[in-house]
DNA sequence: GCCTCTCTTGAGCGAACGATCAACAAGGGC
DNA sequence: GCCCTTGTTGATCGTTCGCTCAAGAGAGGC
């Protein structure tokens, strides 16, 4: 029976009908986002749909395909998201290196501590989609390169210049932060809660962890001296 | 060359065919390891089944359902590389207890630093399933409270009975596991290889870390301390 | 050689997937 | 009132999913 369906109930879609393509577009990409959050990439269109109170079709409307409508979260989750002041934070000269990654690290955590920032770039690691290491790269280049060569300026070691940063440096930095990542990981993606305050557990490793970073980074950078400048004392 | 017969390929699929039941169970188990840990549990029991070079039903011989399959992979990824070692490691007397951390943390990173490991307990986590906490939940019972608890002797202080253990005290420890685990997350869901010996990299942190570690959990048990017992000097 | 046991497979079922398309319907301009 | 634009939907296509079943095929006992 095919039934080109003469009577035909209305819609019992409970989601306001007719809106501008702007909102509805605006509604879809944030429903996609604390949808595929939830269940993954793999998420399906038609239980996206369904929880929009839509129908699915419409997604294809605004969304050539479910990768760009993806590729869309992306945009709107992690490169919206990155906050230019950061950058600004660890090459503002007026302050100590230490305080300046400790004021990047608390404003960088209070930004991906976030359900759907912490499982969609899991879950694009394991897609093998290259936004998590495009990302981690960002970091590294925007952050902690000028942070380790203001750390070598304020500790009288030699520039990058004389001496290229070496990986163990940046592992310095990459040690820390990680902490302070796993912290949110084991709560939103791992699923133990624990009840701590998770700012304040960051807060408590960041004063545990940063007064020993400028010597350790001293003996790092020590370590890896040419022989003509000398070892350390 | 392998030529154990004289012409002719036998078949197409270049898994031996006609394997002992036994055999043919553990080749399923160890490709779909392997296969899981690549894309993620959402992997397809067709494209499983290609790989190993026998048909797709055959799984379902040994397995009466996927997510059986996938049960089975958790008992032979977590449960079964849980090394009992540990546990009697983190209780040995004759060492100090950061000693004892250190030797623990160095097997235990060596046993999930594992692109396997790693993978499949991340894709757990996401799609809701209870191993991440329920595994996480052994590391803190069985590892970290032991510690702990010698930690409070070996520094004089109050022991869990008296006072029991705080969350503040897991997140030291937590503090430290996760820039570990971290460095193997990179590498192994993030695709950033860095071209970094992990191992060293975590030697080097558990160098950086442990040394203040006595001190600042004295600090945080003393914080905690009831006001009857006196505050820290 | 033949029978039997059991490992293995091709064909296929029902459901769900992403994506398409023509038809419907809510507004705004006139 | 009418029309035209555009947001929205039901029906459906082709494919792929987990899973089933009857038939094929290799190894050992006799």
């Amino acid at each position: 029976m095919v039934s080109t369906h003469p009577l035909v109930v209305p819609s019992p879609a409970p989601s306001g009908r007719r809106l501008s393509a702007e909102d509805r577009e605006r509604q879809i990409v944030e429903g996609a986002i604390a949808y595929f959050a939830e269940v993954g990439l793999d998420g399906q269109t038609r239980e996206l749909a369904r929880r929009l109170g839509i129908a699915q079709p419409l997604l294809f409307r605004y969304f050539p395909t479910k990768a760009a409508l993806i590729e869309r979260i992306y945009e709107e989750v992690y490169l919206k998201r990155w906050d230019a002041g950061w950058e600004a934070t660890v090459r503002d000269a007026s302050l100590p290196c230490l305080e300046r990654f400790r004021r990047f690290e608390i404003d960088y955590q209070r930004t991906i501590d976030n359900y759907a920032w912490l499982r969609i770039f899991v879950s694009a690691g394991l897609k093998g989609f290259d936004l998590p290491s495009r990302y981690l790269g960002m970091v590294r280049a925007r952050i902690f390169t000028p942070l380790l060569t203001d750390m070598r300026a304020e500790s009288q070691l030699p520039s990058p210049e004389e001496q290229p940063l070496a990986a163990d440096e940046y592992e310095l930095l990459f040690g820390i932060h990680g902490a302070l990542v796993y912290v949110g990981l084991r709560s939103l993606v791992y699923g133990i809660d624990g009840g701590v305050d998770r700012d304040a557990v960051r807060a408590a490793m960041l004063d545990a962890a940063l007064p020993g970073l400028l010597a350790t980074h001293r003996r790092v950078v020590g370590a890896a001296m040419p022989p003509a400048a000398g070892r350390a004392p």
